[in-house]
DNA sequence: ATCTTTGTAGAGTGATTAGTCAATCTGTAA
DNA sequence: TTACAGATTGACTAATCACTCTACAAAGAT
């Protein structure tokens, strides 16, 4: 079947792009040593992806669509508004704890001029789901009544704040996940 | 004084290579670029700064300090340690706002491998005091008694997060302070 | 006045890199 | 078998960029 194959050659592109990313930055990577790394050729890679930077935004979406789905698949129908939370905060959390490499990758990109290539279909379909959960916290008053984009980003903050803890202090798995469960405490009673 | 003409080439390329990293990232910023905004010759730039690398990392060290000169010098010796938070969350904020590029960069540095990059001496001058500030809350049971790094973590990205926010949200100077006092209440809910 | 150090300029260099292109290969369908 | 479209290759190019080099100027120091 060819179209897997297409698929493989574009995934091998991605999987190669960002274990280089993670490791040198976008710009320490050359397109020459991504083709490489994906075994296939120079010219190949821009057959799939038209310029470097088609491919650095499609590696984002694809990875965030990743984590996503995994967050989904993961998320039992729980009745209480806060479980709901708690459940995908540390789904969200040993996901990223497994994912190091992606995980890097999309605070580089966050804090990069390629994060306004972002269309902006990809970014209402990536980030819909946690805004309607908000609105929903906050109409059942389980949280506090403010701006759902002001509650996200304290939200991902935190997120993103604990994940680079986590990552310099040598804790085990155990201590791990005492702490996101206690860092989960702190953030529900900073909202609530 | 030639020691004053010195230090102003050194300004002047500080400001431009800012300027124009805020706008078009480091990679996105030949040198030849910030020489010509800064006003000097091209070779001249590699005089004061021996790499690109050098003069990165002694910007984000420039731009640190100047932060926390300006927060030290405007944090009154208030008594209780609530109120000190308060007072140097509040200048942190009200600095990162007045000084976007500054913010912008930091952002960008701290998510690049360049980070590393940066003496351990310098990282302790430059957080040492907030370090010894949540030491001395703990102390005192005014904050939750936890790892250092783990509040400072969460501090700093909280401090991130909402700048971002403010960034986006199009709010006037009265309601951006208001915000700013909202969320320092509850961070400290969180904390405490 | 002469020597030394430091600052400044800007053309030049060698290496690197994103992206192209013409040529070949592969699978499919008539 | 033939014809065609898409996939794949890798040598090639045009541009860019970090950094060097040489020449000269300015300012102290002796």
């Amino acid at each position: 079947m060819i179209s897997q194959s297409v698929n493989d050659k574009r995934k091998d592109l991605l999987s190669a792009a960002l274990r280089l990313f993670a490791e040198n930055g976008f710009h320490g990577t050359p397109t020459s040593k991504i083709a490489k790394e994906a075994g296939v050729a120079n010219g190949t890679l821009f057959h799939y992806y038209k310029t470097k930077e088609d491919l650095i935004v499609s590696l984002y979406i694809d990875i965030k669509s990743r984590m996503s789905e995994y967050v989904e698949a993961h998320s039992e129908k729980e009745k209480s508004v806060k479980k709901n939370f708690r459940n995908q905060y540390l789904q969200v959390m040993l996901w990223s704890l497994k994912h190091r490499d992606e995980f890097l990758f999309i605070q580089q990109f966050h804090s990069s001029p390629f994060a306004s290539l972002v269309p902006a279909e990809e970014i209402e379909r990536l980030s819909g789901k946690t805004c309607e959960q908000i609105e929903k916290a906050i109409k059942d008053k389980a949280i506090k009544k403010r701006d759902v984009n002001y509650i996200m980003t304290l939200f991902t903050s935190h997120t993103f704040g604990l994940n680079q803890y986590l990552s310099k202090a040598q804790l085990n798995e155990k201590e791990q996940k005492e702490v996101i469960k206690d860092s989960f405490d702190m953030l529900w009673k900073m909202l609530s």
